[in-house]
DNA sequence: GCCCCACCTGTTACACTATAACATAGCGAA
DNA sequence: TTCGCTATGTTATAGTGTAACAGGTGGGGC
């Protein structure tokens, strides 16, 4: 994943610093959303603590590059699964376990575009996050 | 609107009290999306500025009626445009003129379902903002 | 080699968004 | 009337994100 990360950014030019490589890793590290202040605070363990700005920044980069996802409704951000093509953000939030899944369904995308178009829009970022509950917690939540 | 938020409120039997209707007085005179603080400031203008989490509980109880959305990636607050029918939440947001559109499409959401349904997910909340540009300001940003 | 430019990072301070905890007030039903 | 639920007020604080400016780094052209 990291060395996927390396490769995408020589291939785009772009420098992936160790700063921003540290910022990449503690997210991969988690499996799911972490906040960018929890970010800050696991940066910050050995070192000195980075200032937000710094890791909002690194943020942008990784943003920017396709390698990190923000999560609009939880404020926070997750690893990209798949970042190998350019992909608008679907994801499945599991609001029993946390678990976060990332979806990429071109038929959710083409949906929106029609509808998009039939209202005369030009869609640029389509953002799609679908609270619920997973396989498992469906299961484990059954009715009483 | 304001009428057919009086009869929505009747007929659930809850109460849309003074304060909570000038709230949904404030966001529907704009049309477009509108920040917590900026109701604040709003209906602090006559009277004396109310504190944030009573504009805030405000919110809650209109969004729990349906009758205003939050828009997640704006940090934003818009009324409802047909309040009579349950639905999940899914914007066109122009970031050209900040226009906003309430779409509620259906394939959008059986999409969304299938999608969901293959993962073994249970819908609750799909929520979908869709940022690009509307029809007007898509013709007059025509390109060089 | 040297300079210049573009990019990256640090520092400080601040703006914006949202909630916790506890006290008070209104309102209707038993 | 008195109880209990809902709504609101008060105060303080937590959480999220940027602005503005200074300093550092590294590579390419001279
Ligand atoms: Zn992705
Ligand atoms: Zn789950
Ligand atoms: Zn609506
Ligand atoms: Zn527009």
């Amino acid at each position: 994943m990291l060395s996927e990360a390396e490769r995408r950014c020589a291939e785009r030019q772009v420098r992936l610093t160790p700063q921003r490589r540290r910022v990449l890793e503690v997210i991969a590290d988690r499996h799911g959303a972490i906040g960018a202040y929890e970010i800050i605070a696991r940066l910050g363990e050995g070192r000195s603590r980075p200032a937000p700005i710094s890791v909002y920044r690194a943020l942008d980069f990784l943003m920017a590059q396709g390698l990190v996802h923000r999560l609009a409704s939880l404020n926070a951000f997750i690893a990209c699964s798949g970042p190998d093509r350019a992909h608008g953000a679907q994801f499945l939030i599991c609001r029993g376990c946390g678990v976060i899944g990332e979806l990429n369904d071109a038929s959710v995308e083409a949906a929106i575009g029609r509808a998009a178009a039939a209202a005369g829009f030009a869609v640029a970022a389509p953002l799609v996050e679908v609270t619920g509950l997973c396989r498992s917690c469906r299961t484990s939540d059954a009715p009483a």
